[in-house]
RNA sequence: UGGGCUAUGGUGUAAUGGUAACACUGCAGAUUCUGGUCCUGCCUUUCCUGGUUCGAGUCCGGGUAGCCCAACCA
């Protein structure tokens, strides 16, 4: 579809990591190469966050010539499952990003392991046979320095016998792990002789049952990254206070390959180098991975692609599209200021996708009967119904050729019952007594001033049917038809041409702007976990399901997660649970 | 209270020592066979305080506030 945004000189500003980017480019590091890579950890489904990590990840390497590799960081079988594997590869696809290859950390399991026993040759790893108790204790505090442990200086033949021991399956987890020795007195917790290697005792999935002692992230990422040939490792903040410990084992690993300055090679340059940015927090939504697994395992949501969940799986279902996701983390930007971006961005910029993309349809969500008293019994006429009004040439003209479908006509109908109203006063310009609006693609009709003869109530008073007469000069298309009045254009259907549906509606699962701090303070104050310190905070009303609605026949050939707009109404998707027997909507967002 | 990072309208982002701007939100208007879109206009901004400089949102010092770090998670 051509946009008109390509036409524009748009000068968009590129951001820091770009910046860098472009600049190492420029100056020729890594040998000009470029080179990142997305590193999920295969224990949950992808969210809107990890959108924004993809986005700039796969993104960076597609516009400046480079390749990224999928990784998954999977060094801790406890957690990991292929299920998440297999999602985590289709929502990167359903985005629309392809990667070099698909790597493991796994598969550096060997390397790692070589590196390790080296490191402890070196001097520079030691086997600590303390319980994690000890440890904790003896690593201080951010104020307070910490303490050698006792093992710390112990033979390295010892430390290299006992590290072998930890991968035999017979040292229970817990009783060794193999240490970094760098600085327990450092200012920066990562560096008092940080956790290389700890024993699991776990198969792992890729691996079987070849390693029981698993390395941890931080022994993993860097060399990872290295032995790949990363060139720019894009992280989010948090792992800032890792960036050091990242560079050391970097240094650390290239002087195992012998690429040192002694042997005449540059040690700056052919090495990866980490960059951080701002993760993606939004308001009324909680991102957490461990957290929206609460939320599935104790059926607060339907699984992980409810409509209501930040997963991407969810936010599919609930009717974006790849190209409204990229488009709302363009909008917000990566930098390093810690943002808690409104989620009504993230609906503008669905909105404007949608727009352009969805098909316009009848549905009436709330219908009450509508008769056109002087319309033919039996007549059946078939409207012609634009699909989509943005398809236009290049006069501004809608393209008609393959855009329309047809809705019937008779005379009765079902209107929204809100598009009626008995004494709506002057501002009030659509149906009511004495007044007239246009039915879409149809006639323009009008009411009787008198109430008693256009409105049927029932004993409680409610309207039961609405009359009104309908104008034949005036159906769409006909010369005629154009003659202007006051009232405003309404959706209908066919009584007998609609079909029944359900239409899901759905608002923010989370009744609090910052849901993340609340359940924390929650927790903190009451003393309790989990699901009971998320409840205070959930809304009772997030899914609304209507049964009573009506829509167009034509929505009944269209394929699940076709992208729809209801007229008037707003965006809505077909679920993946509709059939054509039984339809189901799910709405993406409303109208503005 | 040790270390690290951050602070620009209501929200997010730009301005890379030289006129503070863009998007979203909100409000008003015009157009409209969607109270949508498109279009026009309006509202509102450099945390505080010293300094350097002809000139500071930007650089430096001192405050203040927020975030991250003391998992055998990533």
């Amino acid at each position: 579809m051509a946009t008109s945004d390509t036409t524009t000189t748009e000068k968009k500003s590129l951001n820091f990591i770009e910046q860098i980017v472009v600049k190492d480019l420029e100056e020729g590091k890594n040998g000009g190469r470029l080179q990142t890579r997305f590193p999920p950890e295969p224990n949950g489904y992808l969210h809107i966050g990890h959108a924004k990590a993809i986005a700039i990840d796969f993104g960076i390497a597609k516009q400046f010539g480079g390749v990224c590799n999928l990784r998954m960081d999977d060094t801790n079988p406890q957690k990991e499952d292929t299920e998440y594997v297999e999602a985590i590869e289709r929502d990167i696809k359903w985005l629309g990003f392809e990667w070099g290859k698909i790597c493991y950390a796994s598969d550096y399991f060997q390397d790692l392991w070589d590196f390790a026993e080296w490191c402890i040759l070196q001097g520079r790893a030691y086997v600590d046979e303390q319980t994690s108790e000890e440890i904790a204790k003896q690593k201080g505090t951010p104020t307070e320095a910490g303490t050698n442990s006792p093992y710390r200086d112990r033979p390295a033949e010892e430390s290299l016998r006992l590290f072998r021991e930890m991968n035999s399956g017979n040292v229970e987890p817990g009783k060794m792990i193999l240490r970094a020795k760098i600085d327990m007195a450092s200012p920066n917790m990562h560096f008092r002789d940080p956790i290389m290697y700890r024993v699991l005792n776990l198969p792992h999935w890729r691996t079987g049952t070849k390693w029981n002692a698993y390395p941890m992230y931080d022994f993993t990422h860097g060399q990872s990254d290295y032995l790949e040939g990363v060139t720019h490792s894009i992280c989010t903040l948090e792992f800032v206070p890792h960036h050091e410990l990242y560079d050391l084992f970097v240094t650390w690993i290239k002087e195992w390959k012998g690429e040192t300055a002694e042997n005449g090679q540059d040690i700056e340059d052919n090495r990866p180098r980490q960059f951080e940015f701002n993760k993606l927090n939004l308001n009324y939504t909680l991102m957490s991975k461990r957290n929206l697994l609460i939320l599935t395992k104790e059926g607060v949501v339907d699984g992980w692609d409810d409509p209501r969940m930040p997963t991407l799986c969810g936010i599919r279902r609930r009717g974006y599209s790849p190209e409204a996701i990229l488009g709302f983390i363009g909008k917000i930007g990566y930098t390093n200021f810690d943002a808690l971006n409104d989620i009504k961005l993230m609906e503008a910029a669905c909105r404007e996708d949608l727009n352009k993309r969805a098909i316009r349809v009848s549905a009436v969500v709330d219908p009450v009967k509508l008769v056109l008293d002087n319309y033919p019994e039996n007549l059946v006429e078939e409207m012609v119904a634009i699909d989509n009004p943005e398809l236009k040439d290049e006069e501004g003209n809608i393209i008609t050729e393959g855009n329309t479908h047809v809705i019937k006509f008779s005379r009765e109908l079902y209107i929204e019952r809100d598009d009626f109203m008995e004494d709506g006063g002057k501002k009030f310009l659509r149906l009511g007594p004495g007044k007239e609006v246009r039915l879409k693609n149809g006639y323009i009709i009008k009411c009787d001033e008198d109430p008693g003869k256009c409105i049927e109530k029932d004993s409680e008073g409610r309207i039961t049917c609405i009359h009104a007469t309908y104008d034949p000069e005036t159906r769409s298309g006909l010369p005629s038809a154009d003659r202007k009045i006051k009232g405003k254009t309404l959706h209908w259907v066919s009584c007998k041409h609609s079909l029944p549906c359900e239409v899901r509606d759905y608002s923010c699962l989370w009744t609090c702007e910052n849901p993340r701090d609340a359940i924390k303070q929650y927790e903190k104050e009451n003393g309790v976990r989990g699901i009971d310190a998320m409840r205070p905070f959930l809304n009772p009303d997030s899914l609304r399901i209507n049964k009573g609605a009506y829509i167009e026949e034509y929505a009944a050939t269209l394929p699940t997660l076709s992208y729809l707009q209801f007229q008037r109404i707003g965006y809505y998707n077909i679920d993946t649970d509709s059939t054509p027997q039984h339809l189901v909507f799910n709405k993406t967002v409303g109208m503005k």
